[in-house]
DNA sequence: GCGCGGCCTCAAGAAAGCGTCAAGAACGGG
DNA sequence: CCCGTTCTTGACGCTTTCTTGAGGCCGCGC
């Protein structure tokens, strides 16, 4: 067996009023390893979007407090967040107003659930494409960068290779850049849950970090040693 | 009407090959605005498309000379210009294929005019947005080129000969230039999701491609190993 | 001054991962 | 049905990476 990550799916807000609708949605989706975020009414659909900032959005049309494509066309004003609107009106003005609205897709019930799927998978898709998500995928420190897409290291203009585990260290470093990390944090982290009192590890790894990208590995300057405690990666 | 404007609205690529439903399409694109290409079989269709490159295309499964879903999977090699289904077969799982061939939407026949068009906006507003088209169809990295339109690829002048998986393996790293991609990945997308495990066929493939595309396979400049983690394609 | 715990260094053996070669199986076209 | 191509599988040796251990340094409390 692998030690996989916890692979946490797509996050989709739900907005439906009909407990047994929500319910088969809830299945399909849960089965499926998208994580959910349920509101029953317009307003608490757009409270819900904002705050959780999902990845889709399924909209019922005919909430009880108002209309769903007040909910589309609200959301429009400052994300670009797939929504797909799902209804029991199957009129063509229903659709093309829903759609013009912002929606991305529209299905009338009943629908299976794989076709749901499968046009979530699309909208998702779209979703992917511009490199819209990724915000600062560069860490720099010193004359280090480090580029945690192409998961290359470079030192001034020389790449510099580092193994997996040194890679892995070292990203866990950079996340938390500037705060301590614990020694247990980090090993459950780097070297999995089963060896968080192995200490060792890290005064070997963070030695050869150190020799790698320290222009004086006895005097650190970045990969500073919190005595007892843990390691921090100074980014200033 | 004649007189008008230069008629600067977005290109429509039509494949579908019953007259009658030609003439439908065509009356309703064309009083909308779009300008208009159209093809009646599967490979005039796929020749037209990279001829004319559109800004949508509009694509009737179940043509005389092949299965629609090739001419989508065939274009989704080279291009993210937004495809919309109209078929005849409703059923879900007919949906499903496509949807996951790379269409954008699906349309049952019969349809309306006006539902056909509000997709179409919905799948033009998504073309539309920024960072623009990405997939350059041909990539190129030391003496070697990549179509990935006719899928040829060239080392100098002459033409290499790529077995279908080794072809596929390419065009994945190629696609991700730059970027480290895990053995899962890798193979999922070229064996599929079945044999993510069998990390040795990346061995083997790699070896292939190398010898065939680099200058001393030995010593990659190109296809280089990420050891434990994946390959990666470096394009300069 | 001495002992101790925490840390760093160096290095070697173990383990895992990788590249190579080759043979048999499966496939597809004639 | 046969032949050539492509895919799959296995064995082997090599390289990289991981793990482990021994030794030394340093600061602190006693």
């Amino acid at each position: 067996m692998t030690g996989e990550m916890p692979e946490k799916g797509p996050l989709v807000l739900l907005v439906e009023d009909e407990p047994q609708m929500r319910r088969f949605l809830r299945a399909i989706l849960q089965s499926h390893g998208y994580r959910l975020v349920e509101a029953e009414t317009a307003a608490e659909g757009i409270a819900h979007a904002t705050a959780y900032n999902p990845d889709l959005v399924l909209l019922d049309l005919g909430l009880p407090d108002g209309d769903g494509l007040d909910v589309t066309r609200r959301m429009r004003e400052w994300t670009a967040t797939p929504i797909i609107v799902l209804s029991a009106r199957g009129q063509e003005s229903d659709k093309i107003q829903a759609l013009d609205a912002g929606a991305d897709d529209y299905l009338t019930k009943p629908f299976g659930g794989g076709e749901l799927l499968a046009r979530m998978r699309v909208a998702l898709r779209h979703a992917a494409r511009p490199g819209g998500d990724d915000a600062a995928p560069i860490v720099s420190f010193g004359d280090i960068r480090l580029d945690l897409v192409r998961r290359q290291v470079f030192r001034g203009d020389d790449e510099v290779h580092l193994t997996p585990n040194e890679y892995k260290l070292l990203t866990t470093l950079a996340k938390n850049a500037g705060k301590v990390i614990t020694h247990r944090q980090l090993l459950k982290e780097v070297w999995g849950p089963n060896a968080t009192n192995q200490t060792h590890y890290l005064r070997v790894y963070m030695a050869q970090l150190r020799h790698k990208l320290e222009s004086d590995p006895a005097r650190p300057k970045h990969f500073t040693t919190e005595p007892g405690v843990g390691y921090r990666l100074r980014t200033e």
